[in-house]
DNA sequence: CTTGACCCTGTACTAGGGTAGCGGGTTTAG
DNA sequence: CTAAACCCGCTACCCTAGTACAGGGTCAAG
């Protein structure tokens, strides 16, 4: 069913506005329009949208989301342009796994020792935070 | 030593604008002056600035790097607030690499089925981004 | 004393991803 | 028919964390 863009976006938990942002951005034009310009939201404009959110939920950045709509309009057979994004987006979000993880130990690690520190102790995590070495991260 | 702005932001690996930054974003002050104008940064502000980029490695927000320093001045004994803080943020990371982690998997399973499928299939990645249901992530 | 490397202040700009407000037109329920 | 709720285009603004440039002053070596 066609769809007016307050109905999409709240249907879509997203902001108006934002999708204005979209259609701005090239990412997302509504399907027609009424004679007094009111944008007309149809089955295809809802499976481009889907499609978005769920990209940007994967962490592709708009850019690149705009790249996979293309790739994906060039043509369906492209299976292996888009398999090589996606990979390269993997390798990135496992550079990012492991660099929050580092920083979590470390946390974690200063945490603990807060837990344990004699009341008389200076506090560890400050105390850490001004060393001179390279050694917390 | 006495350093000079540029000097102090080459020795710790950062931009000269940025330490002009920080000091805008009051983190940062020169210890001195010269009559001309020049800032001298000595031992503290070395030590100051040190906790600020590791805080950052650490994952803090410059807002927070403030507030941290603000907490630093107020009292040594105060390591609760400390920790509280070290504690909220160790949350905030966990809930990111429980995030990351799950679109981690999703990619990887998507790069799977791709390289498995018939070349007569459609891109299973595609497939999956163009679905009505919300189990990819 | 000049040259080059450095420093000053101040302003403006970047990217990414939106968000807000204005003045006015349109639609829909009562 | 009217009033609320929507929508239009447009411009401008938000945040974070810087980065760049302009126009000028300072310092040290040769």
């Amino acid at each position: 069913m066609e769809r007016k863009i307050g109905q999409m976006a709240a249907g879509m938990g997203i902001n108006r506005q934002t999708l204005l942002y979209y259609e701005r951005m090239g990412l997302l034009n509504a399907e027609s329009r009424s004679a007094s310009g009111y944008r007309y939201y149809g089955e295809a404009s809802q499976l481009r949208l889907r499609f978005i959110l769920k990209a940007k939920g994967l962490g592709f950045s708009l850019q690149e989301i705009r790249e996979l709509l293309n790739l994906r309009a060039e043509a369906q057979a492209n299976c292996d342009s888009i398999r090589t994004k996606a990979e390269q987006k993997l390798a990135e979000i496992e550079g990012k796994v492991a660099f929050l993880i580092r920083m979590q130990n470390s946390l974690a690690r200063l945490v603990q020792d807060c837990e344990h520190r004699k009341s008389s102790d200076p506090c560890p995590i400050l105390a850490t935070l001004e060393e001179n070495e390279d050694e917390t991260i």
